[in-house]
DNA sequence: ACAATGAGTTCAATGACTGAACTCGATGCT
DNA sequence: AGCATCGAGTTCAGTCATTGAACTCATTGT
Protein backbone atom coordinates (compact mmCIF):
# COMPACT_ATOMS: atom_id res chain seq x y z
CA UNK A 1 0.00 0.00 0.00
CA UNK A 2 1.68 3.12 -1.15
CA UNK A 3 2.07 5.38 1.33
CA UNK A 4 0.80 3.35 4.48
CA UNK A 5 0.91 6.09 6.98
CA UNK A 6 -1.80 8.76 7.33
CA UNK A 7 0.09 11.51 8.57
CA UNK A 8 -2.06 14.59 8.31
CA UNK A 9 -4.91 12.61 9.92
CA UNK A 10 -4.57 12.86 13.72
CA UNK A 11 -6.57 10.43 15.00
CA UNK A 12 -6.53 7.35 16.84
CA UNK A 13 -7.93 5.24 14.10
CA UNK A 14 -5.67 6.95 11.36
CA UNK A 15 -2.58 5.24 13.89
CA UNK A 16 -4.64 2.17 13.96
CA UNK A 17 -4.44 1.45 10.47
CA UNK A 18 -0.44 2.06 10.33
CA UNK A 19 0.02 -0.91 12.06
CA UNK A 20 -2.50 -2.82 11.00
CA UNK A 21 -3.79 -1.02 7.51
CA UNK A 22 -1.83 -2.76 5.11
CA UNK A 23 -2.71 -5.75 2.81
CA UNK A 24 -2.22 -9.03 4.14
CA UNK A 25 -1.37 -7.70 7.50
CA UNK A 26 -4.95 -8.47 9.13
CA UNK A 27 -5.02 -12.03 8.00
CA UNK A 28 -1.44 -12.83 9.30
CA UNK A 29 -3.00 -11.49 12.77
CA UNK A 30 -5.95 -13.65 11.99
CA UNK A 31 -3.60 -16.71 11.53
CA UNK A 32 -1.55 -15.52 14.89
CA UNK A 33 -4.42 -15.90 16.71
CA UNK A 34 -5.57 -19.58 15.54
CA UNK A 35 -2.24 -20.25 16.64
CA UNK A 36 0.09 -20.27 13.94
CA UNK A 37 3.71 -19.16 14.72
CA UNK A 38 6.00 -20.33 11.27
CA UNK A 39 6.81 -18.29 8.87
CA UNK A 40 6.64 -21.44 6.53
CA UNK A 41 3.02 -22.18 8.19
CA UNK A 42 1.91 -18.51 7.55
CA UNK A 43 3.24 -18.57 3.50
CA UNK A 44 0.77 -21.84 3.36
CA UNK A 45 -1.84 -21.00 4.66
CA UNK A 46 -2.17 -17.24 3.55
CA UNK A 47 -1.03 -17.48 -0.24
CA UNK A 48 1.11 -14.16 0.41
CA UNK A 49 4.18 -13.60 -1.77
CA UNK A 50 7.39 -14.44 0.45
CA UNK A 51 8.83 -10.97 0.53
CA UNK A 52 5.45 -9.34 1.47
CA UNK A 53 5.38 -12.07 4.25
CA UNK A 54 8.89 -10.86 5.53
CA UNK A 55 7.66 -7.57 5.09
CA UNK A 56 4.81 -7.69 6.99
CA UNK A 57 6.41 -9.88 9.58
CA UNK A 58 8.98 -7.53 10.37
CA UNK A 59 6.78 -4.55 10.46
CA UNK A 60 4.52 -6.04 13.11
CA UNK A 61 7.72 -7.11 15.12
CA UNK A 62 8.71 -3.15 14.93
CA UNK A 63 5.74 -2.07 15.88
CA UNK A 64 5.51 -4.14 19.36
CA UNK A 65 2.53 -6.46 17.61
CA UNK A 66 4.50 -9.97 17.17
CA UNK A 67 7.54 -11.36 19.32
CA UNK A 68 10.11 -12.77 17.09
CA UNK A 69 11.73 -16.03 19.49
CA UNK A 70 13.89 -18.15 18.54
CA UNK A 71 12.21 -21.54 18.02
CA UNK A 72 13.73 -23.72 21.32
CA UNK A 73 13.77 -27.19 18.50
CA UNK A 74 14.94 -25.89 15.79
CA UNK A 75 18.37 -23.78 16.07
CA UNK A 76 18.04 -21.12 13.67
CA UNK A 77 14.56 -20.65 13.37
CA UNK A 78 12.49 -18.24 15.06
CA UNK A 79 8.40 -18.61 16.25
CA UNK A 80 6.28 -15.07 15.69
CA UNK A 81 4.00 -14.97 18.76
CA UNK A 82 1.31 -12.05 19.37
CA UNK A 83 2.57 -9.58 22.34
CA UNK A 84 0.09 -8.27 24.80
CA UNK A 85 -0.81 -5.38 22.45
CA UNK A 86 -1.28 -7.62 19.94
CA UNK A 87 -4.08 -9.41 21.82
CA UNK A 88 -5.72 -6.69 22.14
CA UNK A 89 -6.75 -6.50 18.98
CA UNK A 90 -8.68 -9.46 19.15
CA UNK A 91 -11.91 -7.23 19.65
CA UNK A 92 -11.67 -5.28 16.32
CA UNK A 93 -10.44 -8.40 14.44
CA UNK A 94 -13.58 -10.39 15.98
CA UNK A 95 -16.03 -7.07 14.98
CA UNK A 96 -14.80 -7.67 11.16
CA UNK A 97 -15.10 -11.39 11.52
CA UNK A 98 -18.41 -10.96 12.71
CA UNK A 99 -19.51 -8.26 10.10
CA UNK A 100 -18.27 -10.32 7.09
CA UNK A 101 -20.07 -13.75 8.30
CA UNK A 102 -23.23 -11.50 8.63
CA UNK A 103 -23.03 -9.58 5.24
CA UNK A 104 -21.05 -11.63 3.05
CA UNK A 105 -21.82 -15.10 4.77
CA UNK A 106 -19.05 -18.02 3.74
CA UNK A 107 -17.67 -20.57 5.60
CA UNK A 108 -17.22 -18.08 8.93
CA UNK A 109 -16.15 -20.06 12.24
CA UNK A 110 -17.82 -20.69 15.62
CA UNK A 111 -16.27 -18.97 18.77
CA UNK A 112 -17.53 -20.23 22.02
CA UNK A 113 -16.33 -18.99 25.51
CA UNK A 114 -14.17 -22.44 26.87
CA UNK A 115 -15.29 -21.87 30.65
CA UNK A 116 -19.13 -21.90 29.85
CA UNK A 117 -19.12 -23.72 26.62
CA UNK A 118 -21.40 -21.70 25.09
CA UNK A 119 -21.15 -19.71 21.45
CA UNK A 120 -19.97 -15.94 21.36
CA UNK A 121 -22.31 -13.17 19.92
CA UNK A 122 -21.06 -10.85 17.10
CA UNK A 123 -20.07 -8.34 20.07
CA UNK A 124 -18.08 -11.06 21.27
CA UNK A 125 -19.78 -11.56 24.50
CA UNK A 126 -20.34 -14.74 25.95
CA UNK A 127 -24.17 -15.92 24.92
CA UNK A 128 -24.40 -17.62 28.38
CA UNK A 129 -22.53 -15.65 31.16
CA UNK A 130 -22.75 -12.22 29.45
CA UNK A 131 -18.78 -11.93 29.88
CA UNK A 132 -16.35 -10.17 27.32
CA UNK A 133 -13.54 -13.16 27.10
CA UNK A 134 -10.38 -12.33 25.88
CA UNK A 135 -8.72 -14.96 23.26
CA UNK A 136 -6.92 -16.95 25.98
CA UNK A 137 -9.97 -17.95 27.42
CA UNK A 138 -11.84 -18.60 23.59
CA UNK A 139 -12.33 -21.84 21.87
CA UNK A 140 -12.78 -21.82 17.44
CA UNK A 141 -14.18 -24.46 15.32
CA UNK A 142 -15.70 -24.67 11.78
CA UNK A 143 -19.43 -24.52 11.58
CA UNK A 144 -21.40 -27.44 10.45
CA UNK A 145 -20.80 -28.75 7.23
CA UNK A 146 -18.32 -25.53 6.24
CA UNK A 147 -15.37 -26.69 6.22
CA UNK A 148 -12.62 -25.04 4.35
CA UNK A 149 -11.54 -26.45 0.89
CA UNK A 150 -7.83 -25.14 1.59
CA UNK A 151 -5.42 -28.73 1.81
CA UNK A 152 -2.65 -26.78 3.61
CA UNK A 153 -1.80 -28.37 7.10
CA UNK A 154 -2.82 -24.66 9.22
CA UNK A 155 -5.80 -25.51 7.07
CA UNK A 156 -6.56 -29.27 8.06
CA UNK A 157 -5.76 -28.39 11.73
CA UNK A 158 -8.31 -26.09 12.05
CA UNK A 159 -10.84 -28.49 11.31
CA UNK A 160 -10.55 -29.43 15.04
CA UNK A 161 -12.09 -26.88 17.75
CA UNK A 162 -8.55 -25.37 18.86
CA UNK A 163 -7.87 -22.97 21.86
CA UNK A 164 -6.73 -19.42 20.73
CA UNK A 165 -3.20 -18.77 20.78
CA UNK A 166 -2.05 -21.85 21.49
CA UNK A 167 0.25 -23.43 19.07
CA UNK A 168 -1.30 -25.44 16.36
CA UNK A 169 -0.06 -28.89 15.70
CA UNK A 170 1.02 -29.02 12.12
CA UNK B 1 -3.84 -2.63 -3.36
CA UNK B 2 -3.17 -4.49 -5.74
CA UNK B 3 -5.38 -7.49 -5.96
CA UNK B 4 -7.82 -6.41 -3.79
CA UNK B 5 -9.18 -9.68 -3.41
CA UNK B 6 -8.22 -12.61 -0.99
CA UNK B 7 -9.95 -15.50 -3.30
CA UNK B 8 -7.85 -18.21 -1.82
CA UNK B 9 -9.11 -17.36 2.13
CA UNK B 10 -12.75 -18.67 2.71
CA UNK B 11 -12.78 -16.59 5.66
CA UNK B 12 -15.36 -13.72 7.08
CA UNK B 13 -12.32 -12.02 7.86
CA UNK B 14 -10.96 -12.04 4.36
CA UNK B 15 -14.53 -11.64 2.70
CA UNK B 16 -14.86 -8.09 5.28
CA UNK B 17 -11.46 -7.27 4.00
CA UNK B 18 -12.23 -7.14 0.12
CA UNK B 19 -14.35 -4.22 1.06
CA UNK B 20 -13.36 -2.35 3.64
CA UNK B 21 -9.39 -3.69 3.77
CA UNK B 22 -8.17 -0.98 0.86
CA UNK B 23 -6.18 2.14 2.28
CA UNK B 24 -8.07 5.08 2.90
CA UNK B 25 -11.39 3.25 3.10
CA UNK B 26 -11.69 3.06 6.68
CA UNK B 27 -10.98 6.72 7.50
CA UNK B 28 -13.89 7.33 4.53
CA UNK B 29 -16.01 5.40 6.78
CA UNK B 30 -15.02 6.74 9.51
CA UNK B 31 -16.13 10.22 8.42
CA UNK B 32 -19.52 8.83 7.63
CA UNK B 33 -20.06 8.07 10.98
CA UNK B 34 -18.69 11.57 11.44
CA UNK B 35 -22.02 12.80 9.84
CA UNK B 36 -19.68 13.72 6.68
CA UNK B 37 -21.67 13.53 3.06
CA UNK B 38 -20.34 15.19 0.18
CA UNK B 39 -17.55 14.31 -2.05
CA UNK B 40 -15.55 17.47 -1.27
CA UNK B 41 -15.91 17.29 2.50
CA UNK B 42 -14.35 14.10 2.37
CA UNK B 43 -12.04 15.28 0.25
CA UNK B 44 -10.80 18.21 1.85
CA UNK B 45 -11.05 16.72 5.61
CA UNK B 46 -8.80 13.55 4.20
CA UNK B 47 -6.02 14.65 2.19
CA UNK B 48 -6.94 11.75 0.11
CA UNK B 49 -6.30 12.12 -4.25
CA UNK B 50 -9.91 12.45 -5.49
CA UNK B 51 -9.00 9.46 -8.14
CA UNK B 52 -8.92 7.47 -5.09
CA UNK B 53 -11.15 9.31 -3.31
CA UNK B 54 -14.21 8.43 -6.31
CA UNK B 55 -13.06 4.92 -7.11
CA UNK B 56 -13.43 3.80 -3.07
CA UNK B 57 -16.85 5.69 -2.71
CA UNK B 58 -17.98 3.95 -5.87
CA UNK B 59 -16.82 0.58 -4.54
CA UNK B 60 -18.61 1.38 -1.30
CA UNK B 61 -22.24 2.07 -3.39
CA UNK B 62 -21.62 -1.31 -5.31
CA UNK B 63 -20.68 -3.19 -1.79
CA UNK B 64 -24.31 -1.86 -0.27
CA UNK B 65 -22.16 -0.10 2.23
CA UNK B 66 -22.81 3.46 1.28
CA UNK B 67 -25.89 4.74 -0.64
CA UNK B 68 -25.82 7.75 -3.35
CA UNK B 69 -28.46 9.95 -2.71
CA UNK B 70 -29.37 13.45 -4.70
CA UNK B 71 -28.80 16.18 -2.54
CA UNK B 72 -32.48 17.72 -2.13
CA UNK B 73 -30.93 21.33 -1.89
CA UNK B 74 -28.38 21.40 -5.17
CA UNK B 75 -29.15 19.20 -8.20
CA UNK B 76 -26.96 17.48 -9.97
CA UNK B 77 -24.89 17.14 -6.85
CA UNK B 78 -25.26 13.69 -4.46
CA UNK B 79 -24.94 12.79 -1.33
CA UNK B 80 -23.06 9.23 0.31
CA UNK B 81 -25.03 8.19 3.42
CA UNK B 82 -24.43 4.83 5.46
CA UNK B 83 -26.69 2.04 4.90
CA UNK B 84 -27.59 -0.45 7.20
CA UNK B 85 -25.04 -2.88 6.66
CA UNK B 86 -22.34 -0.06 6.69
CA UNK B 87 -23.82 1.27 9.82
CA UNK B 88 -22.93 -2.14 11.38
CA UNK B 89 -19.47 -2.19 11.00
CA UNK B 90 -19.80 0.74 13.55
CA UNK B 91 -18.19 -1.83 16.27
CA UNK B 92 -15.06 -2.62 14.13
CA UNK B 93 -14.15 0.82 13.66
CA UNK B 94 -14.76 1.79 17.31
CA UNK B 95 -12.57 -1.16 18.17
CA UNK B 96 -10.01 -0.39 16.37
CA UNK B 97 -10.03 3.21 17.51
CA UNK B 98 -10.15 1.82 20.90
CA UNK B 99 -7.13 -0.15 20.41
CA UNK B 100 -4.88 3.03 18.28
CA UNK B 101 -6.03 5.17 21.20
CA UNK B 102 -4.84 2.49 23.74
CA UNK B 103 -1.42 2.16 21.68
CA UNK B 104 -0.53 4.63 19.76
CA UNK B 105 -2.29 7.40 21.65
CA UNK B 106 -3.12 10.44 19.88
CA UNK B 107 -5.97 12.80 20.23
CA UNK B 108 -8.53 9.85 20.51
CA UNK B 109 -12.12 11.41 20.47
CA UNK B 110 -14.40 10.39 23.21
CA UNK B 111 -17.57 8.45 22.82
CA UNK B 112 -20.52 9.07 24.69
CA UNK B 113 -24.02 7.11 25.79
CA UNK B 114 -26.44 10.03 24.26
CA UNK B 115 -29.21 8.64 27.03
CA UNK B 116 -26.88 8.03 29.54
CA UNK B 117 -24.55 10.72 29.10
CA UNK B 118 -21.93 8.39 29.88
CA UNK B 119 -18.15 7.26 28.19
CA UNK B 120 -18.12 4.16 26.28
CA UNK B 121 -15.74 1.50 27.31
CA UNK B 122 -12.99 0.05 24.96
CA UNK B 123 -15.62 -2.58 24.29
CA UNK B 124 -18.37 0.09 23.04
CA UNK B 125 -20.19 -0.64 26.33
CA UNK B 126 -21.70 2.26 28.57
CA UNK B 127 -19.84 2.87 31.60
CA UNK B 128 -23.19 3.72 33.16
CA UNK B 129 -25.80 1.58 31.68
CA UNK B 130 -23.65 -1.60 30.25
CA UNK B 131 -25.85 -1.40 27.06
CA UNK B 132 -23.53 -1.48 23.60
CA UNK B 133 -25.49 1.70 21.65
CA UNK B 134 -25.35 1.66 18.06
CA UNK B 135 -23.50 4.60 16.19
CA UNK B 136 -27.47 6.40 16.24
CA UNK B 137 -27.01 6.47 20.23
CA UNK B 138 -23.50 8.16 20.52
CA UNK B 139 -22.12 11.58 20.55
CA UNK B 140 -18.80 12.12 20.04
CA UNK B 141 -16.05 15.19 20.74
CA UNK B 142 -12.46 15.84 21.22
CA UNK B 143 -11.17 15.02 24.42
CA UNK B 144 -9.74 18.04 26.64
CA UNK B 145 -6.94 20.16 25.02
CA UNK B 146 -6.89 17.53 22.17
CA UNK B 147 -8.26 19.63 19.82
CA UNK B 148 -7.04 18.81 15.55
CA UNK B 149 -4.55 21.20 14.40
CA UNK B 150 -6.34 20.82 10.99
CA UNK B 151 -8.23 23.65 9.83
CA UNK B 152 -10.80 22.31 7.36
CA UNK B 153 -14.42 22.95 7.88
CA UNK B 154 -15.06 19.12 8.67
CA UNK B 155 -12.32 19.50 11.55
CA UNK B 156 -13.88 22.45 12.58
CA UNK B 157 -17.42 20.80 12.61
CA UNK B 158 -15.83 18.75 14.75
CA UNK B 159 -14.61 20.68 17.77
CA UNK B 160 -18.31 20.63 19.01
CA UNK B 161 -19.77 17.59 20.28
CA UNK B 162 -21.74 15.90 17.67
CA UNK B 163 -24.07 13.18 17.06
CA UNK B 164 -23.01 10.25 14.93
CA UNK B 165 -24.95 9.72 11.90
CA UNK B 166 -26.14 13.16 11.84
CA UNK B 167 -25.07 15.46 8.96
CA UNK B 168 -22.37 18.09 9.80
CA UNK B 169 -22.67 21.70 9.62
CA UNK B 170 -20.19 22.92 7.43
C1' DA C 1 27.69 -37.20 2.22
C1' DC C 2 23.53 -35.69 -0.02
C1' DA C 3 18.96 -34.21 -0.48
C1' DA C 4 15.30 -31.79 1.58
C1' DT C 5 13.19 -28.25 4.27
C1' DG C 6 12.67 -23.70 6.62
C1' DA C 7 13.33 -19.08 6.27
C1' DG C 8 14.24 -15.86 3.99
C1' DT C 9 16.34 -12.26 -0.26
C1' DT C 10 16.54 -10.57 -5.05
C1' DC C 11 14.56 -9.15 -9.26
C1' DA C 12 11.67 -7.96 -13.40
C1' DA C 13 6.92 -7.23 -14.55
C1' DT C 14 2.54 -5.63 -13.26
C1' DG C 15 -0.77 -2.87 -11.05
C1' DA C 16 -2.19 0.77 -7.55
C1' DC C 17 -1.51 5.44 -5.65
C1' DT C 18 -0.29 10.32 -6.13
C1' DG C 19 -0.70 15.14 -7.56
C1' DA C 20 -1.69 18.18 -11.06
C1' DA C 21 -4.38 19.48 -14.80
C1' DC C 22 -8.64 19.20 -17.08
C1' DT C 23 -13.94 18.76 -17.70
C1' DC C 24 -18.67 19.80 -17.09
C1' DG C 25 -22.88 21.30 -15.06
C1' DA C 26 -25.12 24.28 -11.55
C1' DT C 27 -25.24 28.39 -8.81
C1' DG C 28 -23.98 33.23 -7.67
C1' DC C 29 -22.83 37.97 -8.99
C1' DT C 30 -23.31 42.36 -11.85
C1' DA D 1 -27.64 37.72 -20.05
C1' DG D 2 -22.73 36.92 -19.38
C1' DC D 3 -18.96 35.64 -16.46
C1' DA D 4 -16.63 33.66 -12.65
C1' DT D 5 -16.92 30.17 -9.06
C1' DC D 6 -17.66 25.90 -6.96
C1' DG D 7 -18.74 20.95 -6.49
C1' DA D 8 -17.84 16.70 -8.29
C1' DG D 9 -15.65 14.29 -10.72
C1' DT D 10 -12.09 12.21 -14.95
C1' DT D 11 -7.56 11.83 -17.18
C1' DC D 12 -2.78 11.15 -17.17
C1' DA D 13 2.25 10.52 -16.35
C1' DG D 14 5.36 9.31 -12.71
C1' DT D 15 6.22 6.82 -8.57
C1' DC D 16 5.89 3.17 -5.51
C1' DA D 17 3.97 -1.48 -3.82
C1' DT D 18 2.84 -6.21 -4.90
C1' DT D 19 3.53 -10.45 -7.34
C1' DG D 20 5.67 -14.86 -8.54
C1' DA D 21 9.68 -17.09 -9.74
C1' DA D 22 14.31 -17.95 -8.94
C1' DC D 23 18.02 -17.87 -5.79
C1' DT D 24 20.58 -18.28 -1.10
C1' DC D 25 22.07 -20.35 2.97
C1' DA D 26 21.84 -22.76 7.28
C1' DT D 27 19.87 -26.76 9.52
C1' DT D 28 18.01 -31.22 9.83
C1' DG D 29 17.02 -36.14 7.99
C1' DT D 30 18.61 -40.54 5.67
Amino acid sequence: MLGKDYAEQDCALARALEVVGERWTLLILRDAFYGVRRFNEFHAHLDIPKAVLSDRLGALVSDGVLNRVPDPEHGGRYLYELTQSGRELWPALHALMSWGGRHRATNSRLFVHATCDAALDDDGRCSRCGHTPGPDEIVTMPREGRRSRRTDPVAIALRAPHHLLEPLDT
